[in-house]
DNA sequence: GTCTATACTGAGATAGAC
DNA sequence: GTCTATCTCAGTATAGAC
């Protein structure tokens, strides 16, 4: 058997990604892992530590991965990748993970929906975002600054949605080809949506029609 | 001065919207509105169908500008108008709203985000949404349906993303233009992503390329 | 019909015995 | 390292004064 670390880790990811966060309280998680109420503070500190701690097991690897893709991309790209390419360096990682551990895109999805992804968290994932909004900006040359800023706040929320998939669905889409597919799916959304020219612009050419 | 459940609505909503539910406890919310712990219970039930009226209180309006703006679009395009004048109409009285009362997108956008709309909202919502979803779908015939579905569904994410601006901003977006520019720009990125060919459709013919 | 006071249950957090 | 007991504060419920 894993030992109480480890057993409550196991527990926390499953019902904070099946229940959300709040939803779930540390009665329910020690119940599930089987040790005492005290253990959570002892190992962790608090709740929001063990969602930290769960989080982080599993998004160091997948980060490695983005980055080390999104190096790929630009060396076949000579440095300039398409959209659709950064996108997929970004995404790809969590599709794979997907198949091993259903769980952990939706836990992602789920944390970012709360808002309750901690500074701790951000703080760990700051390198690979900022890595990656700079190569994404270097793809949408042609967009103001503050118009890019927006779009890739509007991607965020589109991605967390996407991650957690089923929670409070208007459209109920069906899962057909796999998380796989689902994240096909969402890049060519995201993509035609990022390199759109942005309103007062022109289609293709950037004929400067003044300000 | 208002009465109880006035003060407790008030104090509600603009505790909900810069908070977020789970954050907010009923004595914050008492306290602010200088009435009694039972007030709650006595003239709304529970704190989450507190929320509910104080979200039907200002979404009713909303819905029923949007269905309005939603048949005179319809109107104007000989009943097939484009995707960005779909969501023209459902987003304008939102913009509308926010000029009076910024807190309340920003509350639709947390509670959405949190995901406790709760069934009766979703109820009093779900009108104007399936027709807001059959319009778009005559807008975009070309998609299979459940890349249709798939595209709502990110679209959801965006829009609440959208809506609550500043929680967990990675990009830092600058509202130069108001709430109405912000808009404005989201119905741009969102009438490129749903409008985009689907992955091996081709771009402008419909051209049968087996299944 | 309204409001106040107060009690009940269950949450997260902590101190100290073992 | 682990467990018991306890603290504070949340949401909820009720009894009874006006």
């Amino acid at each position: 058997m894993l030992d109480t670390p480890g057993k409550l880790l196991d527990a926390a990811e499953r019902l904070f990604a099946t229940e959300g966060f709040s939803a779930v309280s540390l009665r329910q998680i020690i119940a599930e892992a089987e040790v005492n109420v005290a253990a959570v503070h002892y190992h962790f500190g608090s709740k929001l530590e063990l969602l930290d701690q769960v989080i982080m097991r599993k998004a160091g690897p997948v980060n490695k991965e983005r980055l080390e893709l999104l190096d790929r991309a630009e060396a076949d790209a000579n440095g300039n990748p398409e959209v659709e390419a950064i996108l997929s360096a970004f995404m790809l990682p969590m599709a794979q993970t997907a198949t091993d551990n259903p769980l952990f895109p939706k836990l992602m999805g789920r944390m970012q929906s709360e808002g309750i992804l901690s500074d701790v968290i951000e703080r760990n994932f700051q390198p690979v975002i900022t890595r990656f909004l700079v190569a994404l900006r270097k793809a949408v040359p042609h967009l103001p600054d503050n118009e890019f800023r927006w779009r890739i706040h509007f991607m965020q929320g589109a991605i967390a949605c996407a991650m957690s998939s089923e929670p409070h669905a208007v459209s109920h889409p069906v899962d057909d080809g796999g998380f796989r597919k689902r994240i096909e799916r969402l890049i060519v959304f995201l993509g035609a949506g990022l390199r759109t020219p942005s309103a007062g612009e022109k289609p293709h050419k950037p004929s400067g029609k003044n300000k």
